[in-house]
DNA sequence: ACCTGAACACCGTTCAAGT
DNA sequence: ACCTGAACACCGTTCAAGT
């Protein structure tokens, strides 16, 4: 079929895509997605760099993999925690994604960057609208709830990462706002301040996740 | 105070912050975020590029004053919009922040890059926390509650200028997603085909934010 | 068929030196 | 004090040529 593959004539590959990708994901957890450059990835696979696109069209085709491949495993990870209703089997599958997206260096940053059609992609979609819809929520609602939960769950591991990776590089954030806020208005904000500053990331998530949840049920 | 500023000592300043986030904000919406470079910026400028880091340290730091000013006046066009009680403003607010994204070509990518703690984030921070406490909720749940109402936004308006870019670059996204989910598994997606591949972001914005209002709701 | 070598057209950032 | 000029150490991508 496609043109790096089929009836072992010529010379045999000594890359693939599948084995790029897995090399990338090494690189992109050592190195994070800064320092991910089609150059360093062909060094650590002993290869020139213009060999990766006999592979790969561009970089972001590259990184699209990289999120499928992040994705793999995601719906049998909250299968494993069903068993429930509805809103407790959504509440596994948006757990189970974050959980995918944290599990690698700037996870979240690869994926909200790309946009891949893949199985694991399709099949997390398709499981998501598949619970709303054996749930008696009608087609739409159904669409529109998958997008709001992964929505969602980017937005706020896209911000959970980045606190973290900005605690590696000095504990600027804690000390700005505190700072900001104690110069004289921002009344509110000092208020929640030991909220606003928590770096209890799965608290947070939850609390978003529920909210999501209930309002839906409200919605049935 | 800051080294370029002061007592009018020396040259007189050919750029200045200000000025270099407008031309950045102008170049923007021209030619996109990646076309966005300190050298095309300078030359914006008629300046050289190595100019520009007497005002901004790194281009980070450039992005983060261009997220700053992209929120000036959000909470302004929500209070003008409210009058409503804490869920009708808290939607406002909601709904002025993904205007605010949108208003410019990659607004969302450039703000989800950034940290900024600037008066204009501050003060919608202020304001989102302030009306939640106002209505009653405790300070924790005020704090949460605005991280999921920007992280759901940003997450959002992510999504949605990609896709109106992907639009641009010819129409990839239905097809691809619709030969998908023709190619036989996925029953679920193709029942919510219409929804799923809708353009009407505006409406999958209200019904997410109707969600978290609604749940909030349920909370209180 | 698969990969190398080398190039093209760029990047962000730094810093001595000019004015 | 403010900016230029030039460099440093890179990028993603292409493609003729080798094997």
């Amino acid at each position: 079929m496609s043109s790096p593959s089929s009836p072992a004539r010529g010379r045999p590959a000594r890359i693939d895509r599948e084995r790029t990708v897995r090399t990338a994901l090494d690189l992109l957890d050592r190195s994070g997605l800064d320092a991910l450059t089609m150059r360093r990835l062909a060094d650590a696979m002993d290869v020139q760099a213009g060999a990766l696109y006999r592979y790969f069209a561009t970089k972001q085709d590259l990184l699209a993999a990289m999120a499928e491949r992040m994705m793999d495993g995601v719906v049998d990870a909250a299968a494993g925690t069903c068993g429930g209703d509805w809103s407790e089997r959504l509440t596994a599958l948006a757990r189970a994604m974050r959980a995918a997206l944290l599990s690698r260096r700037d996870g979240a940053r690869v994926f909200a960057g790309t946009h891949s059609t893949g199985a694991n992609m399709l099949g997390f979609a398709d499981t998501v609208v598949g619970v709303m819809r054996a749930a008696g929520f009608p087609d739409d609602d159904a669409a529109r709830a998958l997008y709001t939960l992964a929505n969602f769950t980017v937005g706020h591991t896209l911000e959970e990462q980045a606190a973290l990776q900005g605690e590696n590089d000095g504990p600027a954030d804690p000390g700005l706002l505190a700072d900001a806020v104690a110069g004289g208005t921002y009344a509110h904000l000092a208020a929640g301040l030991p909220a606003l500053t928590s770096t209890d990331f799965t608290r947070l998530f939850e609390f978003g996740l529920n909210l999501i949840v209930e309002g839906l049920r409200a919605r049935r």
